[in-house]
DNA sequence: CGGAACGTTGACATATATCAAAGGGAGTGG
DNA sequence: CCACTCCCTTTGATATATGTCAACGTTCCG
């Protein structure tokens, strides 16, 4: 069973890498949790117990106004940890978790992790590189909200995609998510994307044919991007 | 020379309860800056040689729009530390950095800094609680500049600010900014402020001489701040 | 096969940015 | 100590992007 989880743990980023010794401690902090798509993994102010990677599936983070719009903070994929800031604030969960698809968890317990980074401080450069990374897509999601219209997201995410992407011809982009949970991640509703959408679809910039995205002109969507 | 640094270290969120020794060693990892009300620090895509901790005076990092909005990310006080994640990430600042103030920094030089914590890993736990102290307001920073209106904004800031204080009748709230750096902080621009400040006031919820802002009706103030 | 979730389009409402103008306060130099 | 200037702040008129509401077709899944 432990070893098991071991492996599972060699997987994720946050403690690739270590050594043996140090992933059996590891492994006694943590468990592992099955859930279905749509069920809930926290609720916003929630005790934070723990935090969690992703060992397989794929799960979202998100604030919800009371207007009922979401607003995705993050989509966790395997191997990415998520809520590990919750352990050194407040205590609570500054927002909620959800699974996107039948997904299983490793939970870290707090406790039992905070001892341990004690113990072995190198854990939290781990910790710090993974922040960091963090940050720097929440610098740039404040950035888009606040500044950039949602054409312009559109065309940036396009290009982000393009570039994780082989550069085959056609150049074709396939959505990683339903086009609702890209609205929500872009901070819009999916009414909004579907118009950029055909913005840039009318402006022979992409061809549209359900998740998969064709780009026609690639010089022209990083103008847009801004970039 | 290093000794007056090292008190400057003691005084800093990040390096307080080190040990002399330490704070030795971080003392040779830093050097002291000086700017004018209005100078720059850095600028977004700049290579990221350290990071910076205000000593006495005020910072803001941002970033500007094509178009010139500005959108304050953090604004940063005596003690505080910025632009730490910009070591650990892509290699370049994220953004741009100018003096609000006259003010004195410690610059904290990214390649001594790396080893420091290679060899001191108990550096990199404070670093995790400042960081994780920083997402916690740029999750919240995103939750409003998506899903709420700038009064809602307004009125969430200054009851933030009414926590802080002493609760003293008249209850007040002393500006700890000018109000266009307000703005670019809540995601607006002055006149938009401006209205917002306007509006709580035809609704005697506050009232406004200047910077000082009277709460007239708390209760009120909470309701409109969602809490 | 049928229902639910997803996606698109249209008409409309509204919050906020933009542009323009003017008053006031703080600091500076004469 | 006054007067001048600069910046901050406010107010008004207007433009625009995006959210809301509604309807409809499609896809997906049980």
């Amino acid at each position: 069973m432990t070893s098991a989880i071991k492996e599972q743990l060699r997987g994720s980023r946050l403690f690739a890498g270590f050594d043996e010794e140090l992933l059996e401690e590891i492994a006694t902090a943590v468990s592992l949790k099955r859930v279905t798509k749509g069920e809930m993994i926290f609720y916003e102010k929630d005790p934070a117990f723990a935090f969690f990677i992703v060992y397989e599936g794929k799960v979202k983070v998100f604030k919800l106004s009371p207007e009922g719009k979401e607003q995705i903070l993050l989509i966790a994929n395997p191997g990415e940890s998520f809520a590990e800031a919750a352990l050194f604030g407040s205590g609570h969960f500054p927002a909620s978790s959800q699974a996107l698809a039948d997904s299983s968890l490793i939970v870290v317990h707090q406790d039992k992790f905070v001892q341990l980074v004690d113990k072995k401080p190198v854990i939290a450069l781990k910790l710090v590189v993974r922040m960091a990374e963090l940050l720097h897509k929440l610098n740039r999601l404040v950035e888009e909200l606040s500044l950039t219209d949602i054409t312009t997201r559109l065309a940036h995410y396009l290009t982000d995609e393009v570039e994780k992407s082989s550069y085959e011809k056609p150049l074709t982009v396939t959505l990683a998510e339903k086009k609702t949970v890209l609205a929500s991640q872009l901070g819009t509703i999916p009414e909004t994307l579907s118009r950029s959408f055909a913005k840039l679809t009318k402006d022979n910039v992409i061809k549209v044919d359900g998740s998969v995205i064709e780009i026609l002109d690639l010089d022209r969507l990083y103008e847009i991007a801004g970039e």
